[in-house]
DNA sequence: GCTTCATTTCCATAACTATGGAAATATAGA
DNA sequence: TCTATATTTCCATAGTTATGGAAATGAAGC
């Protein structure tokens, strides 16, 4: 992954609404969840829903898939996990003698 | 970790320079590195790279060192895991079944 | 083709963020 | 104290991002 990536995905998650929509969609599965419906669970206008939308799908963090009049929306996981594997090896690289555990392990 | 420190952190990560500056910090290592220092090995003015450390060191991602005339700067890596690890939850919690496999292992 | 409902685009506005020169501050040594 | 060097603050400017109402688009059923 090239930085230009990695801060294209990290912006995209760094902004409270669309952090919101991200857990949303990644507690929903892989089915993902109707824009309407992230909406109503997270209280926000459907044009500013779809302005915050459009933005985590251009860093390929969300899948969008029609179905009749609804939009699904759903997390990208393969996205998500190379932006963690990239933090991962920016976080560790030339560290490894550092503090530098996980807290968790990662899955 | 609330989200609101998640966004702060991961807004001081989604900006080329700081996340060059960070990078650095971390393959320096512990004892880190001279501002100045970064600022001519990434080509940042000193008022322009003041701003960024600031931003850092205000989300906790890095820390700020004096030593005489000179300012040491080095990469908060209890932050960093803290946020790898919210990130990890957030991409794999109710997902235990999806395709969410890291591409590494944590450090 | 008309109606209904879901979503997106358009647009103006407000707020925030980045940039870098110049001046200020701080530290060390002569 | 004077000087040199490191870093930060100040400030103006330019650029980017977020917000949400109104209008436009699209999709399904009658």
């Amino acid at each position: 992954m090239d930085t230009t990536s990695a801060v294209l995905q990290l912006s995209s998650l760094a902004q409270e609404a669309r952090l919101n929509i991200f857990r949303r969609l990644v507690q929903a599965g892989a089915n993902g969840l109707a824009a309407g419906s992230i909406g109503e669970s997270l209280q926000i206008p459907a044009s500013t829903l779809s302005f915050h939308l459009k933005e985590l799908s251009h860093a390929g963090l969300v899948n969008a898939r029609q179905d009749g009049r609804f939009v699904y929306y759903s997390a990208n996981y393969a996205t998500m996990n190379g932006l963690l594997a990239f933090l991962t090896e920016n976080c560790c690289a030339d560290a490894a003698e550092q503090s530098c555990t996980p807290k968790t392990d990662c899955c």
